[in-house]
DNA sequence: CTGAACTGCAACATCAACGTATCAGAGAAA
DNA sequence: TTTCTCTGATACGTTGATGTTGCAGTTCAG
């Protein structure tokens, strides 16, 4: 029986449960080898191998269904961000403090090459969107400078993001902390005060 | 006949070629692919399976081979600059191109996450002081703020490199400008001139 | 309560990747 | 030229991952 990604009928509790746990399980199994087998994801996640492929036909539906869920809910951590509303600065600071708390959690998803899933794609696209329109705001509110390449900007401000989740992973530090480090090396870098 | 890192006599050039040759083409491939098979490899880099099997035991074998050949390049790359001498900005620069140069040709090889082979640890040791001894000398020649945390510092330049690298993998761009655009957001970020 | 959904278990089939061995021929190296 | 190394081709055996099926027992949902 070939399980397709959308289904006539919605799960059950129990059943919504075992996926969830599936894929937050494969996402750390896979963060310490990415080649790990299904069998092993499943012997961690606590089910039966069976029922890991009954409900991902594949290892790469596996994959990409831990795309979906990772990237929406980066997602979801920058709109509570409200990051076409709060003034820019604020914004900065809050959404890159919920992505780096998010996006700890979904490292090895996040950090994967390449998207299959459509909607992995499309979610990863808004997220992308939404990245460049912030730092629009920020450059438009004075906050970078107005011929900034926010291309560039907005690569540094990802790379900032990452780093600082790597330091996290390392020292468990306050996400509040990194994202004040990130925003103040993103706008004043490292170097010494200009007169 | 298992055939192990060390050998009694010295390949013959042909061999010697053949091995390089393996190295770079793996690279390639996992680059696109990072579960391709050692069939396919062998494939890309025009030779038999039964030679790569003979040049490199396993896959874990050519892995680490590519690891240690990739870290010397980096080594050297960065020895070139001149990191102990040169002043200070120039050495950062000069480096910087110079390892973006190196390191795009050796993406896959230099982003895998654990290093077996304890002559990859070494050179990779060895880098991230080079690194961490040239950021100290920008740090005492006024570069750097003279409270700024060199392991900051050291990760945000290397998260600035691999977007460079990436930068110049989409577009082409010249090492020397990506260079001089990874060495100025360092120091000044991408926020206005303070007065 | 009762049917439907879900899970574990066991068994099975397939298959690609891996690793090894052998040998004949081509080609460096001396 | 002669020796030794290297390579390609072929063939084989092993193993682990993957995917499927059937069924019996459990648990949720209405």
């Amino acid at each position: 029986m070939t399980e397709t990604t959308t289904r006539d009928r919605p799960l059950r509790a129990d059943a919504e449960r075992t996926v969830r746990t599936i894929l937050e399980v494969a996402e750390r199994v896979l963060g310490e080898d990415p080649t790990a087998s299904l069998a092993q994801i499943a012997a961690a996640a606590g089910v039966a191998r069976t029922t890991l492929h009954r409900r991902f036909a594949s290892r790469e539906a596996l994959i990409d269904a831990m795309a979906v869920h990772a990237f929406r809910q980066v997602e979801e951590a920058i709109d509570v961000g409200r990051p076409e509303t709060a003034p820019p600065l604020v914004a900065l600071h809050q959404i890159t403090a919920n992505v780096i708390q998010v996006k700890s959690g979904w490292r090895y998803t996040v950090g994967q090459p390449q998207l299959r899933d459509p909607e992995a794609v499309a979610a990863h696209e808004r997220i992308f969107t939404k990245g460049h329109l912030l730092l629009d705001r920020a450059q438009q509110a004075g906050l970078l400078r107005p011929d900034a390449d926010l291309e560039w900007a907005r690569r540094v401000y990802h790379a900032l993001i990452e780093q600082a989740i790597q330091v996290q992973a390392e020292t468990a530090t306050d996400p509040d902390t990194l994202a004040a480090a990130v925003v103040d090396t993103l706008l004043n870098g490292l170097g010494p005060e200009r007169s």
